[in-house]
DNA sequence: CAGCAATGCTTGAGGTTGTCAACCATTGCC
DNA sequence: GGCAATGGTTGACAACCTCAAGCATTGCTG
């Protein structure tokens, strides 16, 4: 009966190993964000910012899931390392568009090639295996 | 030859959808974390905690990939709350043994059970589809 | 066994994140 | 024209986080 307190569904065990998984990832995702002289939410809202498509402040505050007034001063960290630019919107005066600047295109670029890489514990899996759990996954957020 | 360039194998792929899938479930630890008046850091660090095995600090802060010196607030607030207990190792007294109290046990335990909650992509997958994924974490990371 | 390096934790300084309320400029609606 | 709504910034305040320094304790070592 004791056992019956801890069984888990399959989704659930998958959902705590998954848990592991990303737990164990994040000390890369900490010394990445060193090497580049960001602070993790700096890398999140760089990572998050579309080179190709500026968008108004508002915008990185929705994705990120954070207040206006945060994003303030993320991007005034972003500006002063010339990774970003705020921009006056054609249409709209309140509007600050935030666009990427050549520089923080690049940083950029690096930065996502760094944190792509596939962590060991997937890595390891065999080429059926690492199919079928994108199939899976596809199914699941696709 | 654009294609070349955002082309990724399976893993990869993988790798991202899971991305996803955590970041869609980090406004919902946030809520739980505000809910049982925690911040996110205590959250972790009372999800750390194994109510049958006390540690000393330095473990905890090992766990939490953080600084020792972090550890002393974090646990100032927990024992505030009444939730853990700093007590005095047997043999050595340099060590503050971190101990859960009932009543921290209790709210870890309610806590861990929405936690578990497995998120909406994973759960309305087939039960096939959740087995597979199972599977195949368990031989990622098991 | 005396000295001393190493360990475990705390404290203080300094910088960053995060929220909220208040504010200013601008826009859109009546 | 008046006025509510929107977008962004600012200031106050709490919390996190790291580093360096400090204290107590332990354990090694000559």
């Amino acid at each position: 009966m004791a056992d019956a307190m801890t069984t888990r569904t399959p989704a659930q065990e998958a959902w705590e190993l998954l848990g592991k998984l990303f737990w164990e990832a994040r000390p890369r995702m900490l010394r990445v964000a060193g090497e580049f002289g960001l602070t993790p939410p700096q890398l999140f809202a760089l990572r998050s910012l579309d080179p190709d498509e500026p968008v108004p402040m508002r915008a990185l505050a929705a994705a990120l899931h954070c207040d206006s007034s945060n994003v303030t001063g993320l991007i005034d960290g972003l500006e002063a390392q010339g990774l970003v630019e705020r921009r006056e919107a054609e249409h709209d005066r309140r509007l600050r568009m935030l666009v990427v600047t050549e520089h923080g295109a690049e940083v950029r670029d690096r930065l996502l090639s760094v944190l792509r890489e596939v962590p060991e514990p997937l890595a390891s899996l065999s080429a059926a295996d690492q199919t079928v759990l994108r199939d899976v996954l596809r199914r699941a957020l696709g």
